[in-house]
RNA sequence: UGUCCCAUGGUGUAAUGGUAACACUCCGGUUUUUGGUAUCGUCAUUCUAGGUUCGAGUCCUAGUGGGACAACCA
């Protein structure tokens, strides 16, 4: 039973490998980084199913760590938000760290490079240093102020600290080589002056380290073995690895950076800033507005944690550009909710149905049962009388034989209930159909072991009994864009794909057990799909999300 | 007119240099009180050209195609 062959992926190859030759299991230490200037999104969620689960295979830490150097972007609220969705998805990490916790160690290794002639201070304008950096086809040449002495550089850089120096007068500088081919190596800015509030120092620094002097030696204090992020950062491996070179100790653990591809899902944007345009522009209500592919989006939609780790895990991760169609991030949660979620009944499109001899005034319980997929999940009662609901499109006057729901003179079952056969319809002036009379056979109730109940009859119906349903606020969603790849358009816009119905908001009739749900719990709707409870459900009317409709063979049938 | 990365069915991911596999999608059958689920099955894959080798998806070279790189962002 348990042969089948492990298979890596190429990160775990990687992992093997140094196990073998330079690292050793209690050596192994992961981190995820998120910068705290937004919520985390589906792509993240990739990224932290990898890092925890590595750190869960090999039973290593993994630290959290706010790459909060940025001021001008961060905030605690985002930081909350992380944590919270990290939680959510079940991992729990070693230690809750922040670069801007290693501001001090950061500064006293600024002070080392500059006084090995490896910094200096560059006071000219962001510009003119863009422009002596070149570009990836001409080489960079040195400014004015590269060869400044070491004395003049700490004086200026002991400036900035204090904030004597006015914001954006100079820069740090590495000084490593204006003409190599890597324009991340032509003297990269470390250290730039930013007299703004940040969320944890408050206004003790005035200058702030830039991402690449941080995210390396900040692996580094935490000794950290694998640090993973995404291929965009490739070129930034060099720089990686010089600044390690100026200050590592060889009886410590050096940290390599590699790279996977960040995982692209169809029809939406796995970018946080280009989201967080959505949420600026109006696009969508919030960052957990069900339509966004943000964890908050997709757990208010009805998304589980187990769904979002089965998905990520079943992409894998690789090196290639990728895009992974959102049907396989559907088949996910269809596959979760399957087992988990309980069968209620609701109608989203009314008809009304008479039960032409069904008693006036009378209302039955019928027994049904929650899930026929877990014997444990238990019965509940419907009530049943004279005037129902059915979906409108479950009704024709006429239809060929491919059509097995409600026609004249057919019989149809009524899940948990009775066998009903179409007599006649009641139409407005306009011709639409407004009540459909049907006869129903009280011998043939669902569970009752009769004859009658047993006869094959090949369509069964949902339906809500009208004077005990609940009216409830349906949101149904689509994708927020109409092209698969809204953002890799050379000539246009992402924004000029955003798809105008991915929100439609209608009213739904519920039976009534549905009162006993809260928020966050999610239930099938019969033959409908998959619908979670909306936290803006109030006393007076549920709201729910529709987290993903049934697969649907017959609505391709019929074109 | 640079440097670097990548190339396996429609999609994503596997395959100590040794029979190209798994999942999703699509299509079809069976079962079914959800046109759902389950189950069975069909179609479909190593970018091109050389080279190394008994043997190449895998190694080498070139080409082709795609991507990244010129923030005081991360």
């Amino acid at each position: 039973m348990s042969e089948e062959k492990e298979t890596l992926n190429f990160i775990e190859h990687i992992i093997e490998e140094d196990l073998k030759t330079t690292h050793n299991k209690e050596g192994l230490c992961f981190r995820f980084p998120p910068e705290p200037n937004g919520y985390l999104h589906i792509g993240h969620a990739s990224s932290i199913c990898l890092n925890f689960g590595l750190g869960l295979k090999y039973n290593a830490p993994v630290n959290l760590r706010f790459d909060d150097t940025n001021p001008a972007k961060e905030e605690q609220r985002f930081v909350d938000a992380i944590k919270k969705d990290i939680s959510f998805l079940g991992y729990s990490w070693t230690k809750e760290c922040y670069a801007s916790d290693y501001f001090q160690q950061l500064y006293d290794w600024a002070l080392l490079l500059i006084k090995e002639g490896k910094a200096y201070v560059d006071s000219q304008s962001s510009e003119d240093i863009a422009n002596q950096k070149g570009t990836p086809t001409t080489l960079g040449v040195a400014g004015p102020y590269r060869t400044r002495s070491v004395s003049e550089n700490l004086d200026l850089f002991e400036q900035m600290k204090t904030g004597d120096a006015p914001e954006g007068a100079h820069v740090l500088r590495a000084k490593i080589d204006l003409e190599s081919s890597n324009m991340l190596m032509r003297d990269p800015v470390i250290y730039r002056t930013l007299h703004k509030h940040h969320h944890r120092t408050g206004t003790d620094w005035k200058i702030f380290p830039m991402y690449d002097w941080t995210h390396g030696e900040s692996d580094y204090i935490e000794q950290i073995s694998h640090s993973f992020c995404t291929l965009e950062f490739l070129p930034h491996r060099e720089l990686y690895d010089w600044f390690l070179d100026q200050l590592v100790d060889p009886v410590k653990l050096r940290p390599k950076q590699r790279e996977f591809a960040r995982r692209n899902l169809s029809h939406t944007l796995v970018s946080k800033r280009k989201l967080a345009r959505l949420v600026e522009e109006g696009v969508v209500q919030s960052w957990d507005d069900p339509r966004m592919p943000t964890i908050s989006g997709l757990r208010r939609r009805g998304y589980t944690a187990a769904s979002i780790k089965n998905f990520a895990e079943g992409i894998g991760v690789g090196k290639r550009d990728n895009l992974i169609d959102v049907s396989r991030l559907e088949f996910s949660i269809r596959e979760d909710l399957n087992k988990k979620a309980n069968r209620v009944m609701a109608v989203l499109d009314p008809v009304k149905v008479i039960i032409t001899n069904y008693p006036e005034g009378e209302t039955e319980w019928l027994e049904a049962e929650n899930n026929q997929e877990d014997p444990e999940a238990g019965h509940r009662q419907v009530p049943f009388s004279r005037e129902l609901y059915i979906e409108k499109e479950d009704f024709r006057e006429e239809a060929n034989k491919k059509f097995f729901r409600l026609k004249l003179g057919k019989e149809v079952r009524l899940k948990n209930a009775y066998i009903i056969k179409a007599e006649g319809c009641v139409k407005d002036e306009d011709g639409n159909i407004t009540e459909i009379h049907c006869s129903y056979d009280p011998k043939s109730k669902s569970g009752s072991g009769t004859q009658e109940s047993l006869r094959k009859v090949k369509g069964t119906l949902h339906w809500v009994a009208i004077k005990e349903a609940i009216p409830v606020e349906v949101r149904l969603y689509d994708r927020l864009f109409t092209d698969p790849s809204p953002d890799t358009h050379k000539d246009k816009d992402f924004m000029d794909f955003v798809n105008p119905d991915s929100l439609t908001v209608i009213t739904g009739y519920a039976e009534p057990s549905l009162k006993e749900l809260a928020v966050e719990d999610t239930v099938q709707f019969q033959r409908l799909g998959y619908f979670t409870v909306d936290p803006e459900t109030t006393e007076d009317e549920m709201v729910f999300n529709r987290t993903v409709s049934l697969r649907d063979s017959w609505a391709r049938l019929a074109e």
